[in-house]
DNA sequence: CTATAAAACATACTTTTGTCTGTTATCATA
DNA sequence: TATGATAACAGACAAAAGTATGTTTTATAG
């Protein structure tokens, strides 16, 4: 190829690598040679050593196909939307699977599904009908965190205390009133960590990735 | 490895391998041999083979690391998030990243991108601060979308509207005012196509992978 | 203009990885 | 228990991809 002044075409084959890491395809030395008309496989070398060298890119020496951006620890999964809530708290896999979400995962087995909320009775937290949480079940549960819980085999999703031994389920929104009900009669699903809401219509609804 | 009855490894390789393919790390077949624990390379080929037949994977023959999910149309990626609003609609690249988010794509180049809220002026649509808002920003805009809007070198997250060609910016927020920009002091970012919301801290900040 | 550094080139070699041919062991079902 | 299908194994070869050494060309600074 031309030559270029010193750092363009570094950080155009930066970008270049970039993008292919994060379409799940890690190109291999000579892709990149040949993406950029090199007639040398050392020229793209080269370029991608000096990345490394720099903490822009972090490579498994040997291996094929072999850079990464740095600091990729946590990778992301593709989650199940669940239609209704789960019946019990570890059958996940039974219930209707509306769909997939990509979520971040930072360690390894979770158990994370997302539900589409239904009603607004969270309204003044900035969750609202059609919603989807995120929602982490085998979660430790604290005051002030909202949970997913099941009352009389109905799902809500509410703010989680316990005052004086008193549980207490606290809606956003003043049309509804605080639930208290006795431990035996609640079910805590799981934990809600995360709220998302698609403005434009996204199909979410992959073909079942069975296996 | 010890022998399976048929289909049991077959279905666990497309576990690990989908797994891979999901977190960008797409795998050899010796790697999936070793991930099996089997002493021959074949053994991981042919269950590899089987399941493109199947149609449950797809492969580039000769490629290294070259299997593939079967209709890629929507997979996920990683968007960056930003930390200030791109200067211009082209030049994502350059600008700060704060970290990266799984985003689903349904066709190939999107410039999707999210970015930190700021304020509240948007919070009666369920938008609040320190919300990460999805941006699209080659989108067509039209009545009643929600866009991110940069007026005098100052970037907003408002409505828009245009009504008797007067450009208007809504908050969702009474203590704000209608913004009604001229044409020529506006620059239209993007549309918000999704609002997420971390209620536990996740490390999305990866280290810079300044570019 | 000259010296130094960076960029690009040419070629060879090694390791990794995909692929092939054939054999043995286990499963499923009649 | 006989039989076809699937699973696992063994060893070898070929292609893909990483790596190394040295040379030529261009950019940058004094």
């Amino acid at each position: 190829m031309a030559y270029t002044k010193p750092g363009v075409t570094r950080n155009r084959i930066f970008q270049f690598v970039r993008q292919r890491l994060l379409d799940g395809e890690p190109p291999t030395v000579r892709e990149v040679q040949t993406a950029f008309h090199m007639r040398a496989v050392q020229s793209a070398k080269s370029h991608l050593d000096a990345l490394v060298k720099e903490g822009r890119l972090v490579k498994m020496p040997g291996k094929s196909r072999g850079y990464r951006l740095p600091g990729t620890a946590h990778s992301s999964r593709l989650a199940p939307i669940l239609g209704r809530v789960p019946a019990g708290p570890f059958n996940i896999a039974v219930e209707e699977i509306e769909g997939y979400i990509p979520v971040r995962f930072n360690s390894e087995e979770q158990t994370v599904f997302g539900l589409r909320v239904n009603g607004d009775s969270m309204m003044n937290a900035g969750i609202l009908h059609g919603d989807i949480v995120l929602v982490r079940s085998e979660s430790e549960i604290h005051q002030g965190d909202i949970v997913v819980a099941m009352i009389d085999g109905e799902a809500t999703i509410k703010e989680f205390h316990c005052v004086r031994n008193q549980i207490q389920l606290r809606p956003h929104n003043d049309a509804y009133p605080i639930l208290s009900p006795k431990p035996e009669e609640l079910t805590i699903i799981g934990k809600v960590i995360e709220v998302r809401r698609h403005l434009e219509a996204i199909s979410l609804i992959d073909e079942e990735l069975n296996g």
